[in-house]
DNA sequence: GCATTAACAGCCG
DNA sequence: CGGCTGTTAATGC
């Protein structure tokens, strides 16, 4: 179990329960830490708890028809995940991988479930959670059908600095260019070009091993206006 | 034209 | 050294 201080500074959801709800998720929260490269669960897996990212930086991904590892999203400082799998009772359906060393905060399913049940201020922060990824998840089919490759990797970006998803990721990440040419769906040679036409427009700036941005909705403008 | 893979040199921790 | 970056060449849709 974590203490409430602990519990608030990385759960922005925390803030919403009653002293009651808190005192519940803090029994049934605790950390783990994961090495660099460390599978937090593998596609198939039966992994019971909501997970919410303390520090470093995960990556949702899963195997292609061709083989290929494809990403998917990657999860940020004070991003929570897996409630979809939780509350569908069901195997997870993509591997969750730590891209850097990692540290999670874990709540188990059962205290997951009862604040699901109890919680009027934990249910508000589950469907504005759910009402972003939609908004998300239909950005992503416009990315796929009609923006070049600079846009695609804007809109990556702005996803991954989404501060609604990913409430403590600031406006630094250090996340390498093939990462996120893995989470744009492109090549790492390609992805380069696009950081620098991104960084001569000054929505970025590109350092090694990592880039930082300005404004993230800067990002998720970039190339549909 | 635009993107991909392969290959390589340079840089930096 | 090993990982990341920047660039070029060859190839494919």
């Amino acid at each position: 179990m974590i203490s409430l201080d602990t519990l608030k500074r990385h759960a922005i959801w925390a803030s919403e329960l009653t002293p009651e709800e808190a005192e519940r998720a803090r029994r049934g929260t605790s950390e783990k830490v994961y090495a660099k490269g460390a599978y937090i669960c593998h596609q198939g897996d039966r992994f019971d708890p909501w997970g919410g990212v303390m520090s470093g930086l995960v990556k949702l991904s899963t195997v292609s028809d061709a083989g290929k590892q494809v990403s998917l999203a990657g999860l940020a400082t004070g991003a929570w995940f897996g409630e979809g799998s939780i509350l569908k009772n069901e195997p997870r359906r993509y591997d969750l991988v730590a891209l850097r060393e990692t540290r999670l905060a874990l709540m188990d399913g059962a205290t997951f479930n009862w604040l699901f049940e109890h919680s009027v201020g934990f249910n508000r922060f589950l469907v504005r959670q759910f009402n972003e990824r939609l908004g998300q998840f239909i950005g992503q089919v416009e990315n796929d059908r009609m923006l070049d490759a600079t846009g695609r990797v804007a809109r990556a970006l702005s996803c991954i600095f989404n501060p609604r998803l990913n409430p403590g990721v600031g406006t630094h990440l250090a996340i390498t260019q093939e990462e996120i040419g893995l989470l744009s769906g492109l090549s790492r040679q390609v992805t380069n070009q696009s950081i620098k036409i991104l960084e001569a427009a000054g929505v970025l700036q590109a350092e090694r091993g990592g880039v930082s941005i300005r404004d993230w909705q800067d990002l998720a403008k970039f190339g549909t206006a």
